[in-house]
DNA sequence: CTACCTGCAAATGTTTTGCCGAGCA
DNA sequence: TGCTCGGCAAAACATTTGCAGGTAG
């Protein structure tokens, strides 16, 4: 997502408009993995008249594109960032919703592995580690963290 | 879910009704990983009376008692497959829907030293590794296989 | 000018919930 | 008998889609 709107639009035979323009914008200078009703509360900062269905229109385009990658994280909404980092994997905090993201080459390599014995390529993969802070102790059944806006 | 459901309850501190004795029944016969949707299809096979909504109900108990696991795999739906096995992750065909099951240690281990290095313990898990056979020419740009049903 | 886009609202698909009668312990 | 359950239908969400007017190319 480090090019430009109109680089990406061309590349893939679309056309430059203000929505787009926008989206993909808020989608670039995203640091976290908002979900799609965050990503309008965002765009709808910059031009009030853009529409939720747009942005859902928009982010499954640029998802089919692999322009972005979509993550669910458990609970129901999908939530995305852009995909032109490296790959990397994410640890999930429970306790605060945090997502510190992660990469190593040596499970990729156990992955491929795994695939391959069983007669399979991969074609991607996705891992999530739901984490707790080292210090505090383990609640027996604490009630999930639902959102942090 | 080896244990009869009598023992799962009286564990639980749930009452044993007939809806949960069939829910739990086809949970622990069940080879797949079933939606809500399916599990009541199965459900109402045996007990035609029993809602949809039961099953939502009863699945979600059985989820947080940790008697069964919920998966997503990228769809919309949740998915189950009951907990008493080892624990496994998931390898899913993306041409066929199958998925297989499988586990290493040394990916397990390899986890546990990420979370611990940024000063976590690990809660839960989840690895799943979108395959393709191997034989197979990657196509270009393949439709997704949606539903296997 | 034409095909692609978009806002709007309605439709869909999934999961949750209120109500109240019914059944387990 | 009391408190939990469960059926039913409506609500609550997340996402998709039909339509009709707008606009990039």
């Amino acid at each position: 997502m480090s090019d430009s709107v109109e680089e990406i639009c061309r590349a893939l035979n679309l056309r430059v408009t203000g929505p787009r323009r926008v989206i993909m914008q808020v989608l670039a200078e995203a640091t976290d993995h908002p979900d799609t009703v965050e990503l309008h509360r965002r765009v709808t900062q910059i031009d009030p008249s853009v529409a939720l269905a747009t942005v859902y229109r928009t982010v499954k385009l640029l998802e089919d594109k692999k322009i972005i990658e979509r993550h669910t994280f458990g609970d129901g909404r999908a939530r995305y960032e852009s995909a032109d980092h490296a790959h990397h994997d994410h640890l999930i905090d429970v306790e605060t919703g945090d997502i510190i993201e992660f990469h190593s080459d040596e499970i990729e390599r156990l992955q491929e592995e795994i695939a391959r014995k069983h007669g399979y390529k991969i074609v991607s993969h996705k891992l999530e580690i739901f984490v707790a802070p080292l210090d505090k102790q383990p609640k027996s059944t604490s009630r999930k963290a639902r959102k942090t806006s």
